[in-house]
DNA sequence: GCCCGTTCAGCAAGCGCTTTCTATTGGTGG
DNA sequence: CCACCAATAGAAAGCGCTTGCTGAACGGGC
């Protein structure tokens, strides 16, 4: 029905294996003969069968990319800047493109397993896990074994945005064991004896420098991209502390997440350290907010409202938060920052047009993103010890100022 | 390396075949058989290998959905509808699950064609394409006959909010043929006579009776679903005439797309109809906006606001835009509605929270997208001709009143 | 003039799974 | 009691591509 490669064999007259090769230009072909395959390739519009060539060669040119909410821009950002990463550095050849694919987990655990399930059984070349993972002791297991599997697998994993994941725990109840056995199987039979030079192969791409010792040291080969958002929300409150303000609100993300913790966290840690007396009421300060969105942030300001009449700032868990947080507080007669004082996180596009331009925390998304692509690609070495914190920048703009005093 | 079916089989006591029957359910096994299989699956932690199985079984579960902004929520709903409908209406075998991947083309045509190439070589099962097409000569053939390259080897193909394919120019041939022709077109300039075919093909669609030829007519099983974009525009102008505004801007989306154009229309349908006499300046209250953003919407609003300074209301390109507009009225000192009324489209969640509250025309986006995967998978019949056109719907909200007098 | 190193192309053996066709049952009706 | 059929399970032939190995042709050095 399609056309094969045996075709464009037979139309350029030479053997299957020599279109394969011109087309994965790996091997050395003869000018002219490379020309005449090329042009049969053309005329007949073929296009690789990527099953059969990810069947043979072992090898896969998809990379999976999971996303919390896909219509938030902050996982936009960071999977269109991964996708940018995967088309290049390369020749003429169409090798080496890889298909970045992006899965919409909707936060859910359970689709973050199963997009799993579906990635691994493509064999997909690597696997970027973007945004705050969930809290769950259950899950975080669960997910932990599932990506070392994948990994030792030969799928590169790339957390970006969320912590490094926990060693594994000395529990793992049958599945170690299941992994012991088949791990003395393969020793025996068909393990690294049966193809010792793709191992081989693989590792020395891992492990450039370090090499020798059997055990592969940070090791799983998990690499992660940590956002420093304690450090961030630190200084974010400081600035607020700084300029005066000792009656701040915060309204986190949604409960059990990675970031909405560390974010917080940091937070009480600026607090602690700048300002331990409001310490003890910090939780009646605290609004948990359902989930990183904009109504989140609104529903949040009017509760925080009614149990601290006299606001002067409020934090929020993320821009999107912050900007339903000032319209709520719009709603209710208060100028910001002239009244309230608020603050964002992310420093997503939207944040410096908004009126007022919102102060918040940046994160350099499209950077972290686009050096996650390249760490899956294994187009960069990984950082010692696998994991890299990048850096975030305070960015105190127009919606926070001194507490004017005219109200409370 | 990984864990085969023979491994399975192995364990299991049966041969290969019975796993491979077993795991897709849909042959004869006995329970004992059956149980048995499942628990070697379980303590092998099995996973099958897709392309393996792709090969052999000559399908993917693999469905591509394109977008034009993935930051966007407009591609952000529909593209999580679509991902809803993939794994539903199952039986309890891991079969019938499909992998939705969500591929970014930035609006870009070039990427949009590479991203068909690479689904085209997964032997994707689908192709969902969402969002305005891009209204160039050269591109929409290209794509045409990629599309219908697709369809015909198998692969489903469902638009989502465009105008159905122009059906196929008599050319088609070479490449060469069709440089021809568009340098033919170059010479005569870009009239609207430019592109008949399109025009008669979406008449032709819309008519589903006039057929009888034994030409494929609706054919290639290509469906669409198309957004009655302009239909929405025009009630949406409409309101505003209504309202008692006759100076009314327009800020439009990014030139050169179905979308922007078929709003454009709409909006200038109205006038026709309803205010000929503002016909013949249309032009000067028309800016066009780069892109469906925020910044679009802000430096349309501006420039609107020189080139006519008593400007009683503001339509916008979309939701976003909108808000744009919105932010620069204000920034202006200007109130909403009460000096200038704001209208978008799409109606995003969004839109519903603003202050005010945003007058826009509603999209079913989620039920587009849902409806979209089910015709991907094959779970609905397709609309007769292949073209459904999902209606909108004018939601008259608080950004829009009677122009105040208060000005000009 | 012979031998060997190069270069380039073909052969053929799989990769892991699906599926057709065939074999082995155990039951049934004549 | 035997032929026959339904129900299951297995054997084996690919699916289209990659790649190790073999082979042919060519050139240069001794």
């Amino acid at each position: 029905m399609a056309v094969t490669l045996a075709d464009v064999a037979t139309r350029a007259g030479v053997s299957a294996a020599t279109v394969s090769r011109v087309l994965s230009g790996n091997y050395p072909v003869a000018g002219a003969t490379r020309t005449r395959v090329m042009r049969a390739v053309e005329e007949l519009q073929y296009v690789v069968n990527g099953p059969a060539s990810a069947l043979a060669a072992a090898t896969s040119d998809l990379v999976g990319v999971l996303v919390n909410d896909i219509a938030d821009p902050f996982f936009g950002i960071i999977a269109s800047a991964v996708q940018g990463e995967m088309g290049t550095g390369v020749q003429g050849g169409s090798g080496g493109q890889k298909l970045a694919v992006v899965c919409n987990t909707g936060g859910s655990t359970e689709s973050e397993l199963t997009y799993l399930t579906h990635l691994q059984r493509q064999r997909a070349a690597a696997v970027v896990l973007t945004g705050s993972g969930v809290e769950d002791e259950k899950h975080g297991a669960a997910l932990a074994t599932r990506l070392r599997r994948l990994a030792a697998g030969g799928t590169r994993i790339v957390l970006c945005g969320r912590p490094p994941l926990a060693p594994p725990g000395q529990k793992e109840g049958q599945e170690s064991q299941e992994a012991r056995e088949r791990g003395q199987d393969h020793g025996q039979g068909q393990g690294q004896e049966q193809d010792p030079e793709r191992a081989h192969g693989r590792e020395a791409a891992r492990t450039p420098p370090d090499e020798g010792e059997p055990a592969p040291a940070p090791g799983d080969g998990i690499v992660t991209i940590a956002f420093d958002n304690r450090g961030g929300s630190r200084r974010l409150t400081e600035h607020l502390l700084s300029l005066g303000h000792r009656s701040i609100g915060y309204v986190t993300g949604p409960a059990d997440r990675t970031t909405t913790r560390d974010r917080l966290e940091g937070h009480r840690l600026a607090l602690r350290a700048g300002a331990p007396e409001l310490l003890a009421q910090a939780e009646q300060f605290t609004v948990h907010g359902g989930a990183y969105d904009r109504s989140s942030g609104y529903d949040g300001a009017l509760e925080l409202l009614r149990r601290v009449p006299d606001l002067t700032a409020v934090l929020a868990a993320n821009d999107t938060v912050a900007l339903g947080i000032c319209a709520a507080l719009r709603d209710q007669g208060l100028r910001i920052p002239e009244d309230v004082s608020v603050a964002g996180f992310d420093d997503l596009p939207f944040s410096a047009d908004a009126s007022p331009t919102l102060t918040t925390v940046r994160i350099p998304l499209h950077d972290a993103g686009a050096r996650a692509g390249r760490l899956a690609l294994g187009r960069e070495t990984p950082p010692p010890g696998g994991v890299a914190t990048v850096r975030t920048e305070l960015m105190a703009r127009g919606s926070t100022a001194p507490p004017s005093g005219r109200r409370a």
